[in-house]
DNA sequence: ACAGGTCTGCTGGTTGGACCAATTACCGAT
DNA sequence: ATCGGTAATTGGTCCAACCAGCAGACCTGT
């Protein structure tokens, strides 16, 4: 009783492909007609398929020119996902609930194997926050922001974390988006600053509650900007104006 | 200089339709045909379109009955991993770290969100448990251990969370296969029994740790089994990115 | 010889229509 | 009233043609 889609199986067989270098980044691929002639598909089927993997960000489709392969970058993977936060918050709490678990842990490995390279990049972006900060830039300060969480993971020598919440960053853009402006960027950076100040001194446990204790302000944040704009339910306009980068 | 696919505008009207309750789930939609003629789109885009959403988990498409509005899960967030998954070579080493890091976060919300469901099915899976390891059935027991970090993940109540680890169990199945017959059976259990006493006992602190020790447990007898067959120089591509910017 | 525009072929994007396959609803025979 | 088969409906697949954008060959004027 199993009905797979023509489509879903060529994916898996792109996919395979990828993995095994058969395709590599920066490639082109072969015409769609051809390559739908290959692999005994019409082309319709192959585009369905081309075209999630172009979602999935493996792929990226030029009209005129070819379709080209392409490393899967956390914010292009993810984007679609920023509307899924947005229509049912709940999948926002839980996501913000999944990093309040994760990233205290992150901090405290970080302050473990924090290296001399580690600490002139976790200087230099507290610098670049504390400067974004005091020009009142907001789109560079969240921007900042979620550098600065990627860049705890990759103090913390984990790839499986790391890739992690690469993959939630985009959807998280969008937590940061509501989040951020309403929570004065002071107390961002400030709290920023205690995090680092502790992995610096390879203080894990300190480290881990200072994230702790970030995280746990980030999310009451949220809670209390979801709520504020909860009463109008408004239909007619996006409430959040979206700066565009 | 900005070119906009038809189907893409397409997702964006049916997920503005989704945000206005104009789409509730459980709800049909129009026939393909018919919705195509209203938007005023050919068919192929409509179902491009369709097919996004779909992916994403907003739809349900069901050959024969119709189109259905669904709430997406946590599988459409896990869906950029499965993705991911298979283009990576993963180390299992930082595999083992990240599940050393999350599950006993998440083992101690599980502690404090027991419900009395969850009691049942923690005994439960406990019991089947002890019959695979009485029996021997060492296959029974894989499959038995992946499903109980499932289960507890599914008690702490965490979509996101569940996702996670459901979609790493793939690769974590590898890992058990080395590691599980090497452990005695008997510890496993026992591990597992001492991670449910502390839950079903509402002790945050005590399954944290008991987690902890589990998972640690489960990382040397790895490397002992790794160490003790014949290392067969994989040629995963390096996966640490470098400390930039 | 060179710079510029133009033409041509190839690419992905879109369309309409036809047919296939699964599901459902309906209607008649028992 | 129940069962069984048939027809209508729906999503899935395919095809053939055409549109639109791009890149390189080509031609032209200087």
């Amino acid at each position: 009783m199993k009905q797979v889609k023509i489509a879903d199986q060529v994916v898996g067989e792109l996919q395979d492909w990828l993995r095994s270098g058969e395709l590599t980044p920066g490639m082109r691929l072969p015409p769609e007609r051809e390559l739908a002639a290959r692999l005994g598909v019409s082309r319709t089927s192959l585009r369905d398929a081309l075209r999630q993997l172009e979602l999935l960000g493996h792929l990226d489709a030029r009209q005129g020119d070819g379709t080209y392969v392409r490393v899967p970058g956390g914010e292009a993977m993810s984007q679609p996902f920023r509307s899924l936060v947005k229509t049912w918050p709940q999948n926002a709490a839980d996501l913000l609930e999944f990093r309040t678990l994760l990233e205290p842990e992150v901090a405290a490995l970080a302050a473990q194997r924090l290296t001399p390279a580690g600490e002139q990049a976790l200087l230099g972006s507290l610098a670049r926050q504390r400067t974004s900060a005091a020009q009142g830039a907001a789109q560079g300060l969240i921007r900042e922001d979620a550098l600065f969480h990627g860049l705890l993971a990759q103090v913390a020598g984990n790839t499986v974390v790391l890739r992690v919440l690469e993959t939630l960053r985009g959807v998280l853009q969008g937590v940061r988006d509501t989040s951020l402006p309403v929570a004065g960027t002071g107390k961002t950076v400030s709290d920023h600053e205690r995090i680092v100040q502790a992995v610096l001194a390879r203080d894990q446990s300190g480290a881990r509650q200072a994230m702790r204790l970030h995280l746990n302000d980030v999310a009451d944040t949220y809670r209390r900007a979801v709520e504020r704009m909860q009463p109008t339910a408004d239909t007619s306009q996006p409430a959040t104006p979206e700066l565009s980068s």
